[in-house]
DNA sequence: TTGTACGCGTTATCAC
DNA sequence: GTGATAACGCGTACAA
């Protein structure tokens, strides 16, 4: 038994030649699996990663999970995804089943609230999942005791508000991501901090919306309703502004010439409809994060940034 | 020690309310959280699902893998996600993991190549792990032997093509799906069924294409180098046919004024765009797969087919 | 170079 | 109603 365990598990105990050929057969010719069940309860660690996801498909997360299984995969890991619905609680409980299969570290993905009555909760399961050897780490400024590997949103939101201001824009609309997230806030800062510092803070104007093509399009019949029409909007996010730029052709408003449109995340659908925007390190930080549990590093609550940059399409264009 | 695990796993064996409470209380105390990876050791049968994809962060895979762990984790099982890039060598060697972890069930999204070198292995690796009590269950069309839970491509091309046919398109081109895919060529198949149904088979046209925008794009330019126009494109694909409008558009061809396009699956990008299509039951096929492994079903190998339907929006119009 | 015995954390079985 | 023990399948220290 030990000796086929070795030979199989490839350990550097020494076993004859003839011996290790003899098991590889057997164990061919028997289409043995070694349990890694078992293999992780006497070991005390699995190659299992989990992954807490709001939903998989968004194609923010779905970027993020890819960057989270290619590192994972590679390194003889197993993804185990959950979708959480931007659920605190349904986070907690996903958390705690991640424990339950002793996951070498849990990955959490999704933006936190702002004022989360449970993201005391939230901590704590966090805590005790550290305290059984679990590493945590997060995609996202949270209320968690664990290292964040993210984006800086404030800095996207400035940088792509500062390049729609280079090319002369004054009057900017931004439409925000949903209400109470953390994410959401951040990005608002960021342009708001821009537009402050261009001293055109008078002429910014904030709208409700959220991450989905209805908000945006909703934001942007609002402001075509009453006009004028600002020379440019902000979208919180690619799809938003998508439905932004949807509700500005439906209205034969001409983008880019009478008003430019910008997003963020640079996902596929930017590609498509030739979105200038903000491309965030989404893969990176997963691969960075899945990295970070495999190499079981030491658990500080460091924050590590990736880097962004602005990415111009045909929705803007210089106003003069 | 039995005592605890009888009241925490939630036995029927009687406890008296005192020790229960006792047990619970210290539970909680100690933070403890019983090991799945124990439980599914000595139950001999585990709460994981794996689940195979081509690619999570295409759409049509996120929303299959979106059905599958809405259903397991309702039912306390947890999603073990795997990408194989479309290459059956990884998917062989993905299904050996999910195996190693004693998996459930693994659900197979990917479609297969009409002639591939390695289908005789994977088939062998899908007994393998059905010898072991692992079920499979495919969501394509393939040389396995399990149950298949999927939607009628060629059905679906046809239906989707015959709407056209009703709007009065005579000359159709058809951009098909990458080349030696079985779902590509199910498609291409109904299709030409119908062009030819209708005795139209003179005047259809198939396109080497690919299930992305690039392909759809190319595919359309070629059409447009060399006039003149068919009446309409049908894409193998959503985002194939995004591509194909994004160059008719550029070449200042009016959709669906000049020419009517239409695409397949009924993603979110599809009704971005108001793209005509025929929607597909991604969601339910995921949804049932996961409940066929959960209910633990005899798997014989069975083919369901879930009902898809043609949605018509502003890229098709009618031609007299 | 190979084999033996123990323990990982559970649950089922049987005795009390 | 409660507790002891074997067994699940593996890795490993130790003996041979």
């Amino acid at each position: 038994m030990s000796t086929a365990s070795r030979v199989l598990a490839g350990s550097s105990h020494p076993i004859s030649a003839k011996t290790r050929a003899k098991v590889i057969a057997t164990a061919e010719k028997l289409g043995y699996s070694p349990s890694a069940l078992a293999r992780a309860l006497v070991s005390r660690s699995s190659r299992l990663i989990g992954v807490l996801v709001s939903d998989i498909v968004n194609p923010y997360f779905s970027v993020i999970a890819r960057g989270i299984d290619d590192v994972a995969s590679r390194a003889g890991y197993v993804t185990m995804l959950s979708n959480v619905d931007r659920r605190t609680s349904t986070e907690i409980s996903r958390l705690q089943t991640m424990r339950d299969y002793r996951a070498a570290g849990v990955i959490i993905a999704g933006s936190g609230l702002d004022a989360d009555p449970l993201a005391a909760d939230l901590a704590k399961a966090v805590r005790q999942a550290k305290e059984q050897g679990i590493q945590a780490v997060s995609l996202a400024t949270r209320d968690i005791d664990c290292p964040v590997v993210t984006a800086d949103n404030e800095r996207a939101a400035h940088d792509i508000t500062d390049h729609l201001v280079s090319l002369g824009h004054r009057r900017i609309a931004f439409i925000e991501g949903p209400a109470g997230m953390t994410t959401s806030r951040q990005r608002r800062d960021g342009f708001l901090a821009c537009m402050n510092a261009a001293k055109l803070g008078d002429l910014a104007q904030c709208l409700p919306g959220g991450f989905d093509f209805e908000a945006g399009h909703l934001a942007a019949m609002r402001l075509i309703a009453r006009p004028p029409l600002p020379d440019a909007i902000l979208a919180a996010n690619d799809e938003t502004a998508v439905g932004a730029l949807n509700a500005l052709r439906q209205a034969n408003i001409d983008v880019p010439g009478e008003i430019s449109v910008a997003g963020m995340n640079d996902l596929r659908v930017a590609q498509f409809v030739g979105l200038t925007t903000v491309s965030l390190p989404l893969y990176e930080m997963g691969a960075m994060a899945a990295q970070h549990v495999i190499d079981n590093r030491p658990g500080e609550a460091t924050t590590t940034f990736l880097s962004h940059r602005v990415i111009p399409r045909e929705t803007t264009t210089r106003r003069t």
